[in-house]
DNA sequence: GATGGATCGGGAACCGGTTCCACCCACAAG
DNA sequence: CTTGTGGGTGGAACCGGTTCCCGATCCATC
């Protein structure tokens, strides 16, 4: 334990750093080091460092190089307990190993390093316990200044203690009431991946979401498939187009869609997905079951995987990278702002629609059956050339 | 900014948590308020709470009692900047998105979370300004105990800079000089898959690997192409039996398989991937070109992708999630000791062979051509069931 | 030459805990 | 009755910065 070292013996009062260094191997400046070394005083070398009130050039310039020269970095806890501000932003994330969370966590981290922040990494899981730990233990030692929640339904206990302390809060993937929000909008875009479907000729269009209760009780499950009802109802198609709750993931829409689409009379001619996970899960189920993708039946999905290219597949892109650089800035403005001046903002996110060869007319209403169709493999000849051409996309921001 | 009125006023001092609610909506109460409220010094409130040194069991219950009326939490800033100690780990990580990686991620922050530390995330770009900014701004003040690097090629600067200031690294994923590191024997287990596909009778194998100068010059590729060379050395076969560098990604992996496989007259009867991802890429390029698995072509990788069951991968699993918590026990370790105590340790995690369907003996070795596998979708019935029965697999710990 | 604002620097208080040290008290041993 | 021992407590120093406050300079303005 060096700090028993540290603290005890006097030596590491006359500065451990400036003595040779085989003495002390362990070399811990402070202020007071670079003050002494520049011949000033801690609070002239303080404001020198931090910018903050007059200082000379010269002075400044002289603790600057003094600093330098002996490796001085500021301790962030001193500084913080004094300030009040920790420059660390707490990230709340329930998955880890799924492309969207990753991506957010990505955007989120790039744009905090970015500005001089840090990040510190929550992981909710299901077990409740675990979540009280992490919000009433954890978040609440004065050691973030904000939080970033993604996807995480808020409850009104977490939104209070958060804010009880003055710290911003700003949650992605769906709304909670008392926060600053930024997502897409679900229901939006549901309907329009099924209009899309619709308006390409199908009749029958199956749903294949995720199941309401299992992920933490979050929104975006329940409110895609209100999008796909409303695109039906639209229409007046019946609700025998239904809805099948799959896991989020490829191997759990994989073996869902088995099912789903066993029985060749039930069978519909497209498939809305929930995510693209799940859209590659069916493709793939698809394939298994000697179902032609888009011959036979057309999938589509929404996020804008990174396999979406290879897989071909039309999808609704959401941009996680841009949402995590969007959250973290809504958080500076609010870190820099006084917390009375700011209301809480729901911010709805642009979204793309990328159209590739797994969307297609369905057989009944192309105007003659595609011979190649039929007898190609499933998966077309791979166009990776084509698909970074201008694709038929649109950016609906107001979407 | 409430914490210049925080500071400025007298009304916080006379702790706002125990004003009325109304009066004060930021409530921060001190160890000085629950000291007052218990009628006892701040000195006892301190040892009551944190535990350390001799307080009377009543006394203990009081303060306690106190801290938990007001909801007290210890400012962990406060605390740190006198013991030294952040009670919070660094982790540096070159992916997000990637399979592995999130793995290891997610075994590390359940491990430190359940030990109550935090965990500072740090992602490496390819940025060299980026990176020596995180290791000579961010790491170094004082805000971490430890870091755990993740597949990164530490520099001997980086290393000592983070040694010098006392505070242990683990690394994942390969050697580095003068730290403790963790990973399973990659020259190994590319020789030990390799030796499988021989062993069933391959003699045309090709390995589809990692770039050497791709990844962060880091060392698992250069690695595992040598196990493979070593195994094929081993029995004589020819080098020509050769590599190609592909990503390490599902898509990346495909379209270089695409290209690998494209000429019929060199084609192999099996490949080794460097990884599940490119495994996975490989057996989607194959099915594209109308190369069934495993009837013409056999396919293993590394990994225990969880998309591996699915696609009837056989591979040889790495334990990323047991990995990350292994890592956080060795940091644990090493902060509980004195520094000079503790050696550095190079530990070689267990694998587990996990075979599939993938992998068979080629049609040249095989008693009489398989009606079946030839006329059969490229992937036979799922086998979802089967997968969670025993299996041929082992622990070879000490590979 | 006096006034005043801007610039500059130092002393000291303070952030919120932890821990050293001195002291008190009970009780047991000599 | 002293002395010793160890539990229990409070005062005060301290961790390493930041910032308030005040005094000193310097120069431009009146």
């Amino acid at each position: 334990m060096w700090n028993r070292f540290h603290t005890g013996g006097k030596i590491a009062m006359i500065s451990p750093a400036l003595l040779l260094p085989m003495e002390v191997r362990v070399l811990v400046s402070a202020i007071a080091d670079v003050a002494r070394l520049a011949g000033v005083s801690k609070s002239t070398a303080s404001r020198a460092l931090s910018g903050h009130g007059y200082v000379s050039k010269e002075t400044r310039l002289r603790v600057q190089k003094a600093a330098a020269d002996i490796g001085y970095v500021v301790s962030s806890n001193a500084s913080s307990l004094v300030t009040g501000q920790t420059r660390n932003v707490g990230v709340v994330i329930p998955f880890l190993n799924r492309w969207f969370f990753a991506e957010v966590l990505e955007g989120i981290e790039s744009a905090l390093i970015a500005a001089g922040y840090d990040l510190t990494l929550y992981r909710l899981s299901e077990d409740a316990d675990q979540r009280r730990r992490i919000f009433d233990y954890f978040l609440v030692r004065k050691r973030v200044d904000a939080v970033i929640a993604v996807s995480i339904a808020l409850n009104r206990h977490e939104v209070d203690l958060l804010q009880s302390l003055g710290k911003p809060i700003v949650g992605i993937g769906g709304h909670v009431d008392g926060i600053s929000t930024l997502s897409i909008d679900d229901v939006q875009a549901a309907r329009f991946l099924t209009e899309h479907l619709i308006s390409l000729g199908h009749r029958r269009i199956m749903h294949l979401g995720g199941d309401q209760e299992e992920q933490m009780d979050f929104l975006v499950h329940g409110q895609r498939l209100a999008g796909f009802r409303q695109a039906l109802a639209e229409v007046g198609f019946s609700h025998e187009n239904d809805f099948h709750a799959v896991p989020y993931s490829i191997p759990g829409a994989y073996s869902g869609a088995l099912t789903a689409l066993s029985d060749p009379r039930t069978r519909p001619t497209a498939i809305m997905a929930g995510c693209d996970e799940v859209a590659i899960g069916a493709m793939l189920a698809a394939r298994q079951l000697g179902i032609q993708v888009p011959a036979q039946l057309s999938v589509v999905g929404i996020d804008g995987h990174n396999l979406g290219d290879m897989f071909e597949l039309t999808t609704l892109e959401q941009h996680p990278l841009v949402q995590g650089r969007r959250a973290v800035e809504l958080i500076m403005e609010r870190l820099a702002a006084a917390p009375e001046t700011l209301a809480d903002e729901h911010i709805t996110m642009p979204v793309t629609l990328r159209v590739r060869r797994s969307s297609t007319a369905p057989a009944s209403a192309r105007p003659a059956p595609t011979e190649l169709a039929d007898t190609e493999p499933t998966f077309t000849k791979a166009t990776h050339t084509e698909v970074g051409a201008p694709d038929i996309s649109r950016t609906p921001t107001a979407l």
